[in-house]
RNA sequence: GGGCCGCUAGCUCAGUCGGCAGAGCACCGGACUUUUAAUCCGGGUGUCCUGGGUUCGAGCCCCAGGCGGCCCA
């Protein structure tokens, strides 16, 4: 056992080491004794585990193949049977089993391998052959210790279940829990797509600060940081809306970044309070030319990602192929009013309307809020099939370009799937006058008390004012359409590391 | 913000009416030279989320709090 003095005793302000831990310290300890490092420099491998797999699909069991290969890995099962014994190495690609024995390795680094423990990343070097059972092995002659595991994994069997940990210690949800390596390739893959389509239509990936002055760009609550040489308060971004924008004006004509945007608001199974984000802007069209594109964009993605546009999410079936289904927001909200509503209509009577339908409403809100506000309520969570919903408020698009045949609307919409806003685009509001009234408007609405309201940007006010080409531009929460692809009924579930509180007051 | 559920060994979980803290896997000791959740023999390793309270006695009952999940707004 170990002494009240010894180094592995728990420090100050550490957890208490259980026996287990203890023990695999003594271990280390035991390798050290040794002479042997047990946390290596490197390890020549020659393959990995799926190039394996992949190579000697074709021998048979019982085969040998006379090759001599090395491989690399996390120690996940030792079965120890007197003189033989298997384990089970894992890598980043899959799993191959070693063969030990007395007879290749001789009795003391036979002896010694029993001494390893699951989780230890182990390096092994012999001769491939296929067992008797099937199993594609590698009989071990040469191995090293390449670093000691000090915790306990969870159970081989239930593996590890519990939500919380496996979000706080995603290292070890990883390393037990295979579908979550899946998830996050699949995550992978779906950003890859994204730039590949975006890049092979011409658009220049862009990167623009991340580090506000001014929060802009969306309608949310930023959170603030401190610059202490420029002794300045700045905000994470909530969207680069109006940098990408600056850069149209600029000339660059078809830009995109996708990247991290950052909102001040509660945590939930659909919110992370970063999160990533598709914007793109591209001069000359407007919003009807980008319903198009998103259309023609996710069933590409989709196909990359997942062979195909017919998915099914949460036990639903739900198809991405275009054409989808576009609708007006007005109508929609209509239809599920069951009366007609109209922009113009008095705010009194929208009031009764939501207050009937159990909504509540803040009194600042004007008819193109509440109506948004209904929507969202009564028609966002009944969408299941990919759906484009036309033509937003004013009052609740201050960066979007009026409506050609109503000045009231916007040329806005939004792409609800899954019952959930996946997309929001529009043509952009490029004449500066107008923008400059919008922002106005926003600003009473801030010293309102609304803490969403958007701030005037001067200089971005300035920068349209030197000329921006008519362009549209899209907004895709990449998290949620990962959601979509992945089945998966969590934010959580897609993001590595989400948000927790903190484990201890 | 509201409701419901959960937190017990490293992991997955059980714990009766309030009466000595349990199982499987993992781990430790032993047997075993082709296993696949290996098998066989022996061993239970614990801040029962935290803090109060009730009680002769609390994992269990009461109060407050923490963290997480689900549902609703």
């Amino acid at each position: 056992m170990v002494s009240d003095s010894d180094s592995s005793a728990p420090h100050r302000g550490e957890e208490e080491l259980n026996q287990l831990m203890l023990r695999r310290r003594e271990k280390l300890k035991l390798w050290r004794s040794r002479g042997i490092e047990p946390y290596a420099l490197e390890w020549p491998r020659s393959h990995n585990n799926a190039d394996l797999h992949s190579r000697y699909r074709d021998l048979a069991a019982g085969e040998e193949s006379g090759d001599r290969v090395s491989v690399a890995g996390r120690l996940m099962a030792l079965r120890r049977h007197g003189g033989a014994s298997f384990a089970d190495l894992q890598d980043a690609t899959g799993k191959i089993q070693l063969h030990l024995s007395v007879d290749c390795l001789g009795r003391e680094d036979y002896d010694r391998f029993l001494d390893l423990d699951a989780g230890d990343w182990v390096g092994a070097a012999g001769e491939v052959f296929r067992s008797r059972r099937g199993e594609l092995t590698v009989r071990v002659d040469e191995y090293g210790l390449l670093s000691k595991s000090l915790r306990p994994l969870p159970e081989k069997w239930h593996g590890l279940r519990d939500p919380e940990t496996r979000y706080r210690q995603r290292y070890v949800d990883l390393i037990v829990n295979p579908e979550v390596r899946e998830r996050m390739l699949l995550r992978s893959r779906t950003v890859r797509a994204l730039r590949g389509f975006l890049d092979s239509h011409g658009f220049l990936e862009v990167e623009t600060p991340m580090l506000h002055p001014i929060p802009g760009g969306a309608a949310a609550r930023p959170f603030i940081t401190h610059h202490n040489a420029l002794d300045m308060d700045l905000y994470l971004r909530i969207a680069p809306e109006l940098y990408l924008k600056r850069c149209l004006v600029g000339g660059l004509e078809k830009v995109y970044e996708l990247n991290r945007n950052f909102r001040n608001e509660g945590i939930s199974y659909k919110h992370n309070p970063e999160f990533t984000m598709l914007e793109f802007y591209w001069a000359f069209v407007d919003y009807l030319r980008l319903m198009d594109f998103l259309e023609e964009m996710l069933a590409e993605v989709a196909l990359e990602v997942c062979g195909g546009t017919a998915l099914t999410y949460q036990g639903r079936p739900l198809d991405l192929a275009p054409p989808w289904r576009r609708v007006s927001m007005l109508e929609e909200v209509s239809r599920a009013a069951g009366k007609r509503v109209e922009l113009d209509a008095d705010p009194e009577e929208l009031r009764r309307l939501a207050e009937a339908h159990n909504i509540p409403l803040e009194p600042s809100w004007g008819a193109g809020r509440i109506i948004t506000e209904l929507f969202e309520k009564l028609v966002e969570g009944e969408l299941w099939e990919p759906t484009i919903v036309m033509d937003y408020p004013l009052e609740v698009s201050p960066l979007a370009r009026r409506h050609r045949n109503d000045p009231r609307l916007t040329e806005r919409f939004e792409l609800i799937v899954a019952g959930r806003e996946l997309a929001n685009a529009f043509s952009e509001l490029i004449d500066p006058l107008d923008q400059r009234a919008r922002f106005e408007e926003q600003a009473e609405r801030l010293a309102g008390g609304d803490p969403e309201a958007h701030r005037v940007d001067h200089d971005y006010l300035r920068a349209l004012e030197y000329g921006m080409p008519p362009a549209g531009g899209l907004g895709l929460g990449v998290d949620r359409l990962v959601m979509l692809f992945a089945d998966a009924h969590s934010i959580r579930d897609v993001i590595l590391f989400p948000h927790l509180r903190p484990e201890s007051p």
